[in-house]
DNA sequence: TAGTATCA
DNA sequence: GGTA
């Protein structure tokens, strides 16, 4: 499900928290296990965070960068996000992590599966904030076809259910300039790891 | 295969 | 965008 700009009653509260995350947990490049490293910066906030190394994907409690708790996941953050879940047919949904991507112009997430989690039954949440950019949204096989959506600054998507498994990803980011976040994008991804 | 390279 |  697509929620037209459904975040943007949050935007100062969830940019202001942001700067504050992203000041105890640094956007980084994570490898991926085949020793890639990633276009897209990542941090995150909550109980765990997903993370990547050559070991491999996981949920862990703590910034390996620093060994330290995760920050908490802002009020603004968790109440946004029960907010979109509940509109989109999930009002039970407590997201407990939270991965905050951040896209300069070229950066893109190939097509994946969000499977780390512990109960798939919970759907994911996604925001987008920003520079616009092409989300794309399979089936459960990599080979699937894909639909594409394009994501501006406020829009949401959610899926759980049937569609919880399904691949998705982001093309390249297209050169740009947005007028509250300047040359970049960001998305924050919800999702009851634990 | 949360990626890159190469062709078209 | 499809292939490997």
């Amino acid at each position: 499900m697509l929620l037209r700009s459904a975040a943007l009653a949050f935007e100062t509260e969830v940019l202001t928290a942001l700067d504050e995350i992203t000041l105890q947990a640094p956007f980084r490049h994570m490898v991926t296990p085949g020793g890639f490293t990633m276009s897209v910066a990542m941090t995150n906030c909550g109980e765990a965070g997903w993370v990547t190394d050559r070991t491999g994907y996981r949920y862990d409690r703590n910034d390996p960068e620093t060994g330290r708790p995760w920050p908490a996941m802002p009020t603004c953050f968790l109440d946004l996000a029960v907010h979109c879940a509940s509109r989109a047919g999930y009002p039970a949904f407590r997201p407990d992590a939270c991965l905050i991507n951040r896209y300069e112009p070229g950066a893109r997430l190939s097509l994946h599966q969000d499977r780390d989690e512990r109960d798939f039954a919970k759907p994911i949440v996604s925001i987008s904030l920003g520079l616009p950019a092409i989300f794309q949204f399979g089936g459960l096989k990599r080979d699937d076809p894909v639909k594409k959506f394009a994501m501006r600054h406020g829009d949401v998507a959610v899926w759980g259910g049937a569609s919880r498994l399904c691949y998705h990803g982001v093309t390249a980011l297209k050169e740009g300039v947005h007028d509250v976040l300047g040359r970049m994008r960001v998305n924050l991804t919800f999702r009851g790891a634990l």
